[in-house]
DNA sequence: TTCATATGCAACCTCCTGGTTGCACAATAG
DNA sequence: CTATTGTGCAACCAGGAGGTTGCATATGAA
């Protein structure tokens, strides 16, 4: 077994904090959303249609890509903005271990009524 | 097709904000990970061990409880916090619906690199 | 070159969050 | 009854988060 799931299968979990955090804002989540049907967005476009200022979008995106959510690229004078896979799985498999924890719970719970 | 996965898909996963805020602390996951053995255990008893104060730890219980992930039964003096199943996997649905988009658009760019 | 566009940086503001302390109160234990 | 245990409530505090404005700067277009 793996020393971190090991060791009381808490803290790989706890490791995951900060992209649930990142998660835990609807601004976010929506600038997520956009860009999650595949192209690379700049600030500028990402702003559109928002009430918020580019600034404002601008911190939004600072901290998903402090979590590893997302990565900006530099084309010219823009800054394109593009998902990252990897991170979003790791905070998936994560959720995983807890709800499947919970499923044994209910399991053992619901043989122990019957 | 449901009302909330009609409108550009970013609405029903906006809703989990307030789920993934709560998931956003390591003070919080800690928590969830000790509930997730499945005894409903007494606020005391979750402090033990900690750091902080019991009024800390209750303040965490309150927003776990305010995001629907945990509830609190009285029985006589004590307050024994349990978990809550299925706004976990409503979370871990939402997580699913951003990763499957871009697995596709990773299909997509994969088959288009080729 | 000159103008417009896309961004970055910094200062500032307000409000929420995470934490503490002190005290009051209900329920058990002796 | 009295002492102890487990909570709840309120006030208070420091720091961070989310947001704005103003200005500087680089790139692209004409």
């Amino acid at each position: 077994m793996s020393p971190a799931s090991r060791e009381s299968g808490g803290r790989d979990l706890r490791r995951n904090a900060p992209i649930f955090a990142a998660l835990g804002d609807a601004t976010r989540l929506k600038l997520l959303t956009k860009l999650s049907r595949g192209s690379r967005v700049s600030i500028a476009r990402l702003t559109e249609g928002s009430t918020l200022t580019r600034q404002a979008i601008t911190k939004h995106l600072r901290v998903l890509q402090d979590a590893g959510l997302v990565r900006g690229v530099r084309r010219g004078r823009e800054n394109l903005f593009e998902l990252e896979p990897e991170p979003l799985d790791e905070a998936r498999r994560a959720l995983d271990v807890i709800s499947r924890q919970w499923d044994q719970v209910l399991a053992r719970l619901k043989s122990f009524v019957e």
